[in-house]
DNA sequence: CGATATCTTGAGGAATCTCAATACTAGTGG
DNA sequence: CCACTAGTATTGAGATTCCTCAAGATATCG
């Protein structure tokens, strides 16, 4: 298999469609802009699908057709330089939302971590909701401004942060969004690869296993089976994420 | 004089000179939502302000009470780490908007790179007004989106390019933001120090200044006085950006 | 026209990358 | 159930880019 393998294209199913109303993920995401009679008309519009892992969700510079939300799995956005070389700019867990454009193309790639479950809204419909609904509006535009504060500090620890701050500040990231959906948040689940680590912290593979290793040793963390990491020292982790 | 003088003597404001309605960036940025009669609101809570160079507009943490709107000059936004290791998030010229908060707290600070001029939308009057008008809200959210999308490439630059590339990209993506405002592209004007340059790039100045020697030896660039660089092959430098 | 900040250039060093080998893990078929 | 395979992770050694420290050149401003 190719180094960067682009994924297959993802097959739809309209799978066990459980209502809106009950939705496990409702309180985080879009939907919870709207009341339970107004959210039918969400319901109206949606599909669920599901993808497997490493398939491709959809494409850079594709028509953005639809907006997406994460209600299970793990999903990475990327972007790729001609010769390969790829940046993941952000990973997705159920209850986060994906699909703002930008004249109407998506600015990136979605792929499956792992096998991943979504709400697929049209977008022209969405658009006719919003226009119906202004807080639908303004909860799209709260979660953008939330990504774009991510966004700002993702490119401080890109352009000055040293490998060792990346990976305790990845780690404390991954913990934190984990309390925010009431998952467990230590040991914390680290479902994607060294490889998916590295090129969402501007790193190698091989930096990212030794950066792991030395973090290890020095015992704030211990690397647990099934891609989990167990935070024994969290203000030890936090003082290292900000270089003090 | 400094580079983006209008030759309006300091202590004018842009608001006596031009109403809203005659705004010379108007088209660029929120404003461009409404239309003459409605743009009157806006003018109602508007104050103008200038900065000297130097100088903080607001800083990081600090409540965001105000929304604004570059009218002249360039400012940038930066976040700093506890050891004082700055990144810049961005730098903004006339017509661009500052003022997404989150959690009603500035995510960064904002200083002005040269003596510079700004509207200045407090937040509570701004917010009845995207309530009364929708569609101001909509530009609000368009313009959160592009933001994203260069967040995005931001970090792709941070994160998977070298120092050439990163310095050519600046250099086209100065040159293309000069296009965008109605501007000269070639030679394209940069404001900001090397310092200022480096804390974008995720690179030292020493670094930012080799780098701009090397292009120029290889001959894509001139570096001219004013802070003028002459781009004498943009196909070139295009293709340094993308490392084809 | 000097003072001060900014920019450029140089030499050496350090963090991270590249290339390469080995160890581990999960899934597959016998 | 176990060996086999393919992918993934770890570790090592050397190369490279970029950083640090330092000096000198240039620009800017009073």
């Amino acid at each position: 298999m190719p180094p960067f393998d682009m994924g297959r294209t993802a097959k739809q199913s309209v799978a066990d469609i459980h209502p809106c109303g009950a939705c496990p993920v409702r309180s985080l995401t879009v939907c919870a802009a709207l009341e339970e009679d107004e959210l039918s008309r969400l319901a109206d519009i949606v599909q669920t699908m599901r993808v497997e892992s490493h398939h491709t969700i959809f494409s850079e510079a594709e028509p953005a057709t639809a907006m997406f939300n994460v209600t299970a799995g793990t999903v990475k956005l990327y972007k790729l330089l001609p010769d390969g070389r790829r940046q993941i700019t952000g990973f997705l867990f159920s209850g986060d939302f994906i699909g703002l454009a930008v004249n109407d193309k998506f600015a990136y790639t979605a792929e499956a971590v792992v096998a991943s479950s979504l709400c697929r809204f049209p977008r022209r419909q969405m658009d006719a909701l919003m226009e119906e609904f202004p807080k639908l509006q303004r909860r799209l535009f709260s979660m953008a401004s939330n990504e774009l504060a991510a966004a700002q500090d993702q490119m401080l620890l890109l352009g000055r942060k040293t490998a060792k701050e990346k990976i305790a500040s990845f780690l404390l990231s991954l913990s934190q969004r984990a309390v925010r959906r009431g998952q467990k948040d230590n040991p914390v689940l680290v479902p994607m690869s060294r490889a998916d680590i590295a090129d969402y912290l501007g790193l190698t593979t091989e930096t990212v296993s030794r950066t792991f290793t030395q973090l290890k040793s020095s015992g704030v963390i211990r690397l647990m089976e099934g891609g989990k990491v167990q935070i024994n020292d969290k203000d030890g982790l936090y003082d290292i994420a900000e270089g003090t």
